[in-house]
DNA sequence: AACCCACATTCCACTGAG
DNA sequence: CTCAGTGGAATGTGGGTT
């Protein structure tokens, strides 16, 4: 019999090499299908190359594309899906998914045979029968869900295993304009879910000092992981500075730490013609840095550049089903409340009700004074805040809540 | 040399349109 | 009924590792 497929990627995969980056190169993405991506990647032992070429043919911001494909695949109701337990047109789907997201074209057949893959591994396997855990509840919605052990999302299924690997970043907005560009303002109407920055600048007129608090003093330090394109561009290790503030609600004391955004690699970003190729990946981690127990970040961030004049991507980071299903942020999820890891912390994880922030918000937005144009980047306690965006972070020392679905306050 | 692993290719069962 | 199209299992391939 011929086959009906385009004929799988004809550059053989002949070489392999070490991970790219395979330690913690995730390309952003949804926070729940970084989780399930870096379970995959932490399982790789090598990666095979693209014949000719360097790159490899499954690097992490592909693998995160499938893994999002599959997410957001529904289904068809057909005869082959009832009575098969396939799903028609899936690896279609997510070659399409994987094109529309990344700009690179794998073939169904190669997606299939990925996935195959990934059910011979004991994540992989996790993680896919979650996802088609859920596509058979879509086709059966009468069928209790504990028929099949619940739906959820990659995510989830590695947390219940025990295997969430860490902290899933938040995502920051950061409206900008070319390096060339004159500073302009100018503003639009935040969409759902992260943080924006209030208005777009060059970058070379922000200052990259970034402030966040806690009710309690743990030494730390940053791990910045530069991405351009979703490749790995840089990474560095930066200082965080703590200081006292009595600035917490009803006067309780806090304390600021503060940290310079890619201090090696910000005067780059800021001569970048297009900083929206980039994004900046954060994790404020614990030091001295456990050798034995690696130990999860206190705190999580993406930053992503996006054009000044343009709403930002309503896709970015994409959210999984079932919430892409509604379109909605909803900070009490499930699987927010499900995700929440097991590790022992030895710091404060107090609520930080900031002025005119929602209670539960794990997030405060603060509004954008225009008095000063001089606007650092600023991600600090909004009563603390003096110019740019204020950003506040509750229950995130200690607590590693995956989910830090923002509200914003404009 | 044997083994492992990532990925490609082949084969098969099946659906659905014509 | 035929056949194109599809998903998935089985098998093949080739480079790295032991």
């Amino acid at each position: 019999m011929s086959m009906g497929h385009s004929k799988a990627s004809s550059s053989a995969a002949l070489k392999r090499s070490r991970s790219p980056s395979a330690d913690r190169a995730v390309a952003p993405a949804s926070p729940n299908t970084n989780a399930a991506v870096k379970s995959i990647l932490n399982s790789r032992k090598c990666w095979r190359s693209l014949k000719g070429k360097e790159e490899p043919v499954w690097p992490p911001q592909l693998e995160a594309a499938l893994i999002e494909g599959l997410e957001r695949y529904k289904p068809s109701e057909s005869k082959s899906t009832r009575t098969l337990g396939r799903f028609p047109m899936r690896n279609k789907f997510v070659a399409d998914h994987i094109f529309e997201t990344t700009g690179v074209r794998r073939t169904p057949k190669q997606v299939g045979s990925r996935i195959q893959q990934l059910r011979d591994t004991q994540s992989g396997k996790q993680i896919l029968k979650v996802i088609s855990d859920r596509h058979y509840e879509m086709m059966h919605p009468h069928r209790a869900s504990s028929s099949r052990g619940g739906a959820g999302t990659a995510a989830c299924a590695l947390q219940n295993s025990g295997m969430m690997p860490t902290l899933s970043p938040s995502h920051i907005w950061v409206k900008t304009l070319p390096a060339s560009a004159a500073w302009r303002f100018g503003s639009y109407p935040p969409s759902t879910g992260d943080l924006h920055s209030s208005m777009p600048r060059p970058l070379r007129l922000i200052n990259p000092t970034v402030t966040f608090s806690s009710l309690s003093q743990a030494p730390c330090q940053s791990i910045f992981t530069v991405y351009r394109h979703g490749e790995l561009a840089h990474q560095e290790i930066a200082p965080v500075s703590i200081t006292a503030s009595t600035s917490g609600p009803a006067a309780t004391p806090c304390w600021l730490y503060s940290t310079t955004l890619v201090p090696k690699y910000w005067a780059h970003l800021c001569d970048a013609e297009d900083p929206t190729s980039y994004a900046v990946h954060q994790e404020v981690m614990r030091v001295p840095l456990s050798t034995h127990a690696p130990a999860p970040p206190l705190l999580s961030v993406c930053y992503h550049f996006v054009h000044g004049g343009a709403a930002p991507p309503q896709h970015s980071p994409p959210p999984l089903s079932p919430r892409s299903s509604s379109g909605a942020s909803d900070a009490s999820s499930s699987l927010s409340r499900e995700s929440s890891p097991t590790y022992p912390h030895d710091v404060d994880a107090k609520p930080y009700a900031f002025p005119g922030g929602a209670g539960a918000s794990p997030l405060v937005f603060a509004p954008y004074d225009a008095g000063s144009p001089a606007s650092p980047l600023d991600l600090r306690a909004a009563s603390v805040g003096v110019d740019g965006w204020s950003y506040g972070l509750q229950d995130s020392f200690g607590a590693c809540d995956p989910i830090f679905d923002p509200y914003i306050n404009l």
